[in-house]
RNA sequence: GGGGUGGUAGUUCAGUUCGGUUAGAACGCCGGCCUGUCACGUCGGAGGUCGCGGGUUCAAGUCCCGUCCACCCCGCCA
């Protein structure tokens, strides 16, 4: 087989595009070679591109060089092929492909380059171990399907940055070498060869640098920015990503709802979903009491209860011991209308022994009172309280919960949402989008045994609780808000502390000395110096986001170069071993 | 760090319970035939480190120990 030069031939257009308009039009088509049907007399072949497939008929009576060059074509190689199209007779229409009327009676064809066989078929709907589509990730990035993504990806992309320009907002770099911030996820670092001994952090997010350009005077900041976070994989989760950094001057957190809510009415407007407007919003507590999760989805109800004081006397010891040691005792009620079987019931505990729960009790109502092995715990009178209290009803089951309020809710938000997929309880086309706002300012870490930030400490507390900073900082909450979709998170932002003075505050409430928040954030707390903006911002995951949207199940899905759980990139092969001269031009040892 | 699932031909899998002749199938691949297919058809053929290492045994894809890789989850991570 002896390859072409492709010389002077241009291409006409996509392979996709020919239609029963295009009947008679001479063309020159360049694309794979998707199959190959050799008849013997004539030989197909379809061709493909980004944007499809177009049938190439090789005729030995109308072209017999090419004809001849045709048999020998094979899966992949690259052709350009000159011809004209023709409209198919009625009986050979395919009507699978948009181009399935017409098709290329080709009259000249140039291989331009031979393919070996590949290790799979480039097809959607593929059930190729993820590793081997990985490891030829060019090859399985041909699939129209991961094409699709892509290009959905980028359309995602283009809406945003159009909208965000439209409102005023400035694309700005900011560094991918940067300082390190201990605070949160490990830092991918670098070494520096100039400077021996030190290093760089990849950025978690730009989020200081937005910040500082905010104290510029940038007004509106956007970003469409690389991050880079060290810690273990999650099918929803890489070690790089990609985030949609906002930031703005002169805002309350009311002015950011309306912004990302008009960017996601065009966003979800590309595949038809409706934004409501405004969108609701429910506090943090709100959430956390009424489904046990910070992001509830709220396509179906299947509310928790709480029912603590219900059973505060209830013979049942665990529940009258989470009730007596500041613990919760929720509910859950289950309309199976019966299909949940022994088995199922049985498996509860295997389902939520993850989040530490030791055991799920339950209660099935029947016409005639419960069927449970906790009813003969449970007075008349409490059976009835809890049966208001889940909004039970008979033919269903109630689900009980005692622990640790962290336990309980962890447990039941899981069940909640397990049980009505697998229940069906889910309505197919429902969305359902909403702000989480209000949330705690500090959360108590027991491994450090003291104050950490929910979400950073640049977080800026509400100004009603300001003054309980000290005295009761637990229950101050942040200008901090989520945007949840489906009970996915889609992203999160805050109203930043805007002035030295409370930002110092807020460092020594995490237990920083204010020798320790001058090394680490020196620069920040000079810039709220200087004449700082009230500012704010959030933050939206533009993978998950484009994950969502083309209905991918993995972030891998939408990231043309994703990496393993291992956070290996199969295909580079990468991280890999250095050379000893660069580790020593580094000052790096390698040890273990 | 922990729990779970999987690893057999290029690919997707069967075979592993209860160890036993030469490890099979489909698709793909190679060759022949075939002028309207589009999951082309048809005839023939090639193709295996049963993830890797060790052990038990007369005998290991199958049993035991270790290990590597991929995926899902918890921890971790906004």
């Amino acid at each position: 087989m002896s390859l072409d030069l492709l010389g002077d031939w241009q291409r006409s257009e996509r392979c996709g595009e020919p239609r029963a308009a295009d009947v008679g039009r001479a063309v020159t088509l360049m694309g794979w070679v998707h199959s190959r049907r050799d008849h013997g007399g004539v030989v197909f072949v379809d061709l493909r591109d980004r944007s499809g497939i177009v049938q190439i008929v090789f005729n030995p009576e109308r072209a017999q060089v090419a004809h001849e060059r045709a048999g020998g074509l094979r899966s992949e190689f690259v052709i350009a092929v000159r011809g004209v199209v023709k409209a198919r007779t009625p009986e050979t229409v395919n009507p699978n492909l948009p181009t399935g009327e017409v098709e290329v009676f080709a009259n000249e064809l140039r291989i331009l380059n031979e393919a070996e066989t590949p290790p799979f078929p480039i097809e959607d709907d593929t059930s190729v171990a993820e590793a081997t589509r990985l490891k030829y990730r060019y090859l399985d990035l041909r699939r129209p399907s991961a094409q699709h993504n892509l290009i959905f990806r980028h359309r995602i992309a283009s809406t945003i940055r159009n909208y965000l320009d439209e409102q005023g907002f400035i694309d700005v770099e900011t560094p991918i070498l940067t300082r390190s911030t201990p605070e949160g996820a490990r830092d991918y670092l670098v070494p520096s060869r100039v400077n021996r001994g030190s290093f760089y952090a990849l950025p978690q997010s730009p989020q200081l640098f937005k910040q500082i350009l905010m104290v510029a005077g940038l007004d509106r900041y956007y970003q469409i920015a690389k991050c880079f976070r060290d810690e273990d994989l999650r099918a929803d989760r890489q070690p790089e990503f990609t985030q949609i950094d906002i930031e703005a001057t002169f805002i309350q957190p009311r002015d950011i709802y309306a912004l990302i809510e008009g960017m996601l009415r065009r966003v979800l407007g590309l595949k038809g979903i409706e934004v409501p407007d405004p969108l609701p919003r429910i506090t943090y507590a709100e959430a956390m009491r009424r489904f046990g999760s910070d992001k509830p989805d709220m396509r179906f109800g299947m509310e928790l209860a709480e029912i603590t004081d219900i059973v505060r006397t209830a013979e049942l010891r665990v529940f009258r011991e989470a009730a007596e040691k500041g613990g919760l005792v929720k509910a859950l009620f289950v309309p199976d209308e019966g299909k949940l079987t022994r088995k199922d019931l049985d498996s509860l505990p295997e389902a939520v022994a993850t989040y530490g729960a030791k055991g799920v009790a339950w209660a099935r109502l029947n016409p005639d009172g419960w069927q449970s092995p906790i009813a003969k715990f449970l007075s008349p009178e409490q059976r009835t309280a809890i049966e208001q209290a889940t909004g039970a009803s008979v033919g269903g089951i109630i689900m009980f919960l005692a622990d640790q309020p962290k336990v309980v809710n962890d447990s039941l938000s899981h069940l909640r949402l397990k049980l009505a997929a697998q229940l069906d309880l889910i309505p197919a086309n429902a969305n359902a989008l909403l702000w989480v706002t209000e949330f705690p300012l500090f959360d108590y870490s027991a491994e450090e045994k003291r104050a950490v930030s929910v979400n950073h400490p640049f977080t800026a507390p509400m100004d009603e609780d300001l003054e309980r900073l000290e005295s009761d900082p637990y229950s101050v909450r942040a200008k901090a808000y989520d945007v949840i979709w489906n009970g996915i998170e889609l992203g999160g932002g805050s109203i930043r502390i805007h002035r030295t003075d409370l930002q110092e505050r807020v460092f020594r409430l995490l237990g920083m000395t204010p020798e320790e928040a001058r090394g680490r954030f020196g620069f920040l707390l000079d810039a709220l110096a200087y004449g700082a903006p009230p500012h704010g911002g959030i933050a939206l995951g533009l993978d998950r986001l484009a994950m969502l949207l083309t209905d991918a199940t993995s972030l891998r899905d939408v990231i043309a170069f994703p990496k393993t759980q291992r956070a290996v990139c199969l295909m580079t092969e990468a991280p890999s071993p250095v050379d000893q001269k660069q580790l020593r031009d580094l000052g790096v040892r390698v040890v273990g």
